[in-house]
RNA sequence: GCCGAAGUGGCGGAAUGGCAGACGCGCCGGACUCAAAAUCCGGUCCACGCAAGUGGGUGUGGGUUCAAGUCCCACCUUCGGCACCA
């Protein structure tokens, strides 16, 4: 095989990998340790796409890189294999998920072991193993075996969490009820997104405009006990810890929006005409400084005190109004909302800054799930409170003045806004505070608001509590048990089982369907639901836990994963963790890796993990789209038939047709989905690889190209032709090949070469390291003789970017060894300069000329050499010089 | 609407404030070949010109600078995220 064959050549050595156990990480090694993380997938029937390999590329060149650079590299593979795909499959054919799973895996397995990948597969995991399930079992023990103390800030074991007195007086089940309350994993009653098609309640996160993530299916309202656990205890901490993450500034921000920290005050508001014991409404407000401007109050339909203030005379419209609200989704909510809707309660409260009677109204732009459930409605100076205003009459009043080009670019008076003005001013028609600006105002009110007991300074966090349970089949159990009373109801009281009782495991079910009801299908296996213990009878919880709870800690699992004892051995943790690089795409910027953060900080303050955080550094790929296409409406036409003017694409055959050209995300639909495994079959995986970084930087979105594929796959040809003897019948080296001295310019190149691709690695700048290497291969293509000592570095140099045909050069070159370990080329500084530059000489910005002058050269004798060139010296002669600036080696610019 | 990222040849893209377009694709020409493919060599931002050359050019308009794709201000477009969060 003469020409270069990847087919022949890459199962060859990726057998030789496997069965050298060539990428095996040694547990804890004196070499400084490098752990390189992929977001590992959930195999889908689809099988690998070549999204996948782009992030997986880019991390093993690294993973590659490191290990020549002497590290001890961590990079495993696994998979994030219970979830929905696999479940409906199942149900919709009958084959149990574990079947389908576990086809799907070997599929990708396969695929993934196709390119070449230096993971260490002595350390893969499955989500869905038992062995693995066990320990996803026992962290959330952990998680509900901890309470959030916010004084310390930080999660502790429930045993220290102080009972009160009063608690303690009315004896153990009341204790034990008040502990279940404040643990971090919860059961409550809270209003789930049931969606009938799926058969399953969906977290806020997987329903999009009102409809089911995955599938598309409509999803409705309905209260439903479930799990939740406490994220929202770690708002604070998962927001400040942030800072110090080497991520980029876009993924740090959407985790921020997500967390949605607000700073304001809760203010009570007394109801009027109320005798002492009527409650206060209490509202969560950002604008304390615009209480002078509270005209209205309104509280969220579902609000508890709607119904015990409503009077009489409204409580028809007012019943009314709640029970259209609650059968709305949220999809409803807001797409009706160009219009707002309200329902007058027919009480009133009083402003405790000026004593006002102001009316409640209830309306479903206040959300229940937020701050109190109730605001203080200030139309001037809020958009939704002015159109609400506006919708229903009531007056707006202005308390912060806004600036006067505002003013009349609104064509507003300060009595007569068109629209609410929401910025800082100073204030108006405030009482004692008019005249305050608005930041120091928000001080001072909040202060006289504790003085009389009226309010005080609050932080609120859109971020939710998790709800972690679904009511499906294909996931974890929950290690829990609900105690029986002697009628066989449930009291209440729950007890979680003992690691020694772990892995608990999914009953063998012929029927796993979802019932269609809000019950899940566990609830079917009536023998593994029911359970004897101590002579007490209890009842399995039949919930599973989500997707996210098997990916919240498998970067653990990664370092010690066939431990049975532990789910991670404490000094394998402290040695491989933090993740110094984790790679993925950028559709998992907020949950998953808000989820793993938080199941990270619980397992930190439990003192299971060394570090706060997971993930040091996060680099997200950018997304591969199809190939460009040229479309007129839903015809389609080729690079050929189509031309460029101006700024847009039109036919050639007729030019006033406009044509629209881009690249579309890959989809089944259009027909424009890249099948890793052609690509392969025809090309090789050295080209998948090298093309997927050469496409552009990783964190772009680009478009695929086969003709990019071919590009690169013939740079591996002329790399192969360097040394390889074609004509031969054996694999032998090119005659060209000898053990020469290079030349200085063919030295100087390599040096040059090597610092390039070594700086590139660091920044991850793979693009521009590939074209040095092209570049370099240009140069050795032109040399008659090619010496081995340049080879062989070079060889190296591409070996982690193109490892199998650099294992193949680099054993014919005569090492009978795996390179994977070999050092990483040096470059010496000294040698990677020229002797002589090329500096262009500008007249007044413009170059005139170019001057070779030795590299080194001193700045006057540049400027010298300058304007004595024969091209410059006309130029020049005859007029003033105003300015000269020399650029050391680099520049010489003459201003006249 | 708000937040974030990005706009450079026919295409993907490259450029610590210092020669815009590296590298690759495509295209054009040449060599090799009976021929083709493959390979090798050369050319390829646009306009004018036989040429030497001249002028223009990094989404648009301004600004800072000896010098701007790069820095500042305003705007336009595309992509991604959030979206009644008080």
């Amino acid at each position: 095989m003469p020409s270069y064959n990847p087919k022949a050549i890459e199962p060859r050595w990726q057998d030789y990998w496997d069965k050298h156990k060539t990428f095996r990480a040694p547990d804890l090694a004196d070499k400084p340790k490098f752990y390189v993380l992929d977001m590992f997938p959930y195999p889908s029937g689809a099988g690998l796409h070549v999204g996948h390999p782009e992030g997986y590329t880019a991390t093993d060149i690294l993973a590659r890189y490191r290990r020549m650079r002497g590290y001890n590299v961590l990079h495993p593979m696994g998979w994030d294999a219970f979830g929905l795909p696999a479940e409906q499959y199942a149900i919709e054919t009958g084959t149990h998920p574990r079947v389908t799973t576990q086809k799907n895996i070997a599929t990708f397995r396969r695929q993934i072991k196709m390119l070449g990948f230096s993971y260490d597969w002595d350390r893969e995991v499955d989500t869905t193993d038992p062995s693995y399930v066990k320990w996803t079992q026992w962290i959330f023990l952990q998680i509900f075996d901890t309470w959030y103390d916010a004084e310390h800030k930080r999660g502790r074991p429930i045993a220290e969490l102080p009972i009160p007195p009063e608690v303690r007086a009315q004896g153990e089940a009341a204790v034990r009820r008040y502990q279940d309350q404040h643990r971090l994993a919860y059961m409550a009653e809270v209003p789930v997104n049931w969606c009938p098609a799926l058969g399953t309640v969906l977290a806020n996160e997987e329903v999009v405009d009102g409809k089911s993530e995955r599938g598309g299916h409509p999803v409705v309202r309905m209260p439903l006990r479930q799990w939740m656990l406490r994220i929202t205890a770690y708002a604070e901490r998962l927001l400040e810890d942030l800072e110090a993450l080497d991520w980029s500034p876009a993924i740090k921000e959407m985790q921020r929006n997500w967390i949605g920290r607000s700073e304001g005050a809760e203010v009570d508001f007394a109801l009027a005409d109320g005798g002492p014991g009527r409650p206060a409404i209490r509202v969560f407000t950002t604008r304390p400084d615009t209480l002078f401007g509270a005209t209205y109050m309104v509280l969220a339909p579902e609000h508890p005190l709607v119904p015990a203030i409503t009077t009489p005379g409204q409580r028809a419209a007012v019943d009314a109004y709640r029970e259209q609200a609650a059968r709305k989704s949220d999809l409803e909510r807001t797409e009706l909302s160009k219009t707002k809707t309200g329902v007058f309660t027919g009480a009133f409260a009083i402003n405790p800054v000026n004593g006002e009677r102001i009316p409640i109204w209830i309306a479903d732009y206040v959300l229940v799930s937020y701050g109190t459930g109730a605001i203080m409605a200030v139309p001037a100076h809020d958009e939704r409170d002015f159109e609400f205003a506006r919708q229903f009459g009531l007056p707006i009043r202005t308390v912060v003045r806004p600036p006067d080009d505002w003013l009349a670019q609104t064509g507003s008076t300060l009595d007569q806004l068109t629209e609410a003005y929401c910025g800082d001013g100073v204030a108006v028609d405030s009482g004692p505070f008019t005249g305050l600006p608005t930041a120091e105002f928000k001080k001072q009110i909040t202060a006289w608001l504790e003085e009389r007991g009226l309010g005080q300074r609050k932080i609120n966090y859109k971020l939710r509590d998790w709800l972690f349970s679904r009511q499906r089949y294909w996931g974890e159990p929950f290690p829990i048990l609900h105690e029986l009373d002697e009628h066989g109801q449930r009291t209440g009281l729950m007890r979680p089982l003992t690691l020694a009782d772990l892995p608990l495991t999914l009953p063998e079910m012929e029927d796993f369907k979802p019932t269609g009801k809000p019950e899940p299908p566990l609830s079917k296996a009536v023998d593994w639901v029911n359970v004897t213990l101590d002579g007490k009878r209890y009842q399995r919880e039949t919930n599973t836990m989500p997707q996210w709870a098997g990916s919240c800690w498998y970067y653990l699992r990664y370092l010690d994963p066939h431990n049975d004892q532990a789910f991670v051995d404490p000094a394998k943790e402290r040695y491989w963790m933090p993740v110094d690089l984790y790679v993925g795409g950028a559709e998992h910027a907020v949950l998953h890796l808000l989820y793993a953060r938080f199941w990270h900080k619980v397992l930190y303050d439990r003192g299971y993990v060394s570090t706060p955080e997971p993930f040091q550094k996060l680099v997200n790929q950018g997304m591969i789209l199809g190939e460009m296409e040229f479309t007129v409406g839903d015809r389609r036409y080729t690079e050929d038939e189509v031309e460029k003017r101006g700024d847009v694409f039109v036919l050639k055959a007729d030019p006033t047709v406009r044509v629209e050209a881009r690249a579309y995300k890959m989809s089944k639909s259009r027909g424009n989905v890249i099948n890793p495994d052609q690509v392969v079959e025809e090309y090789g995986a050295d080209s998948m690889r090298l093309y997927e970084m050469f496409m552009g930087p990783l964190e772009a979105t680009k478009p695929w190209s086969m003709r990019g594929v071919e590009g690169v796959y013939r740079f591996l040809g002329r790399v192969w032709r360097l040394m390889i003897d074609e004509r031969a019948d054996e694999l032998r080296l090119a005659d060209a090949v000898q053990d020469v001295e290079p030349d200085r310019e063919t030295l100087r190149l390599l040096h040059r070469t090597i610092q390039r691709v070594t700086d590139d690695l660091e920044t991850m700048s793979f693009n521009t390291a590939i074209a040095a290497m092209m570049e370099f291969t240009n140069h050795l293509t032109r040399l008659t003789t090619r010496p081995r000592s340049v080879l062989e570095p070079f060889v190296l140099l591409l070996s982690p970017f193109a490892p199998h045909i650099a294992e193949e050069l680099w054993q014919t070159l005569g090492h009978p060894q795996s390179l994977a370990y070999e050092p990483w080329p040096a470059y010496d500084p000294a040698l990677v300069k020229a002797d002589t530059v090329e500096v262009p000489v500008q007249v007044n910005g413009k170059v005139k000329a170019r001057l070779t002058v030795p590299a080194d050269i001193e700045d006057h004798a540049l400027q010298e050499a300058a304007l004595a060139d024969v091209k410059i010296r006309p130029l020049v002669e005859g007029k003033t010089i105003r300015k000269l600036v020399v650029v050391k080696g680099k520049l010489v610019n003459i201003v006249i």
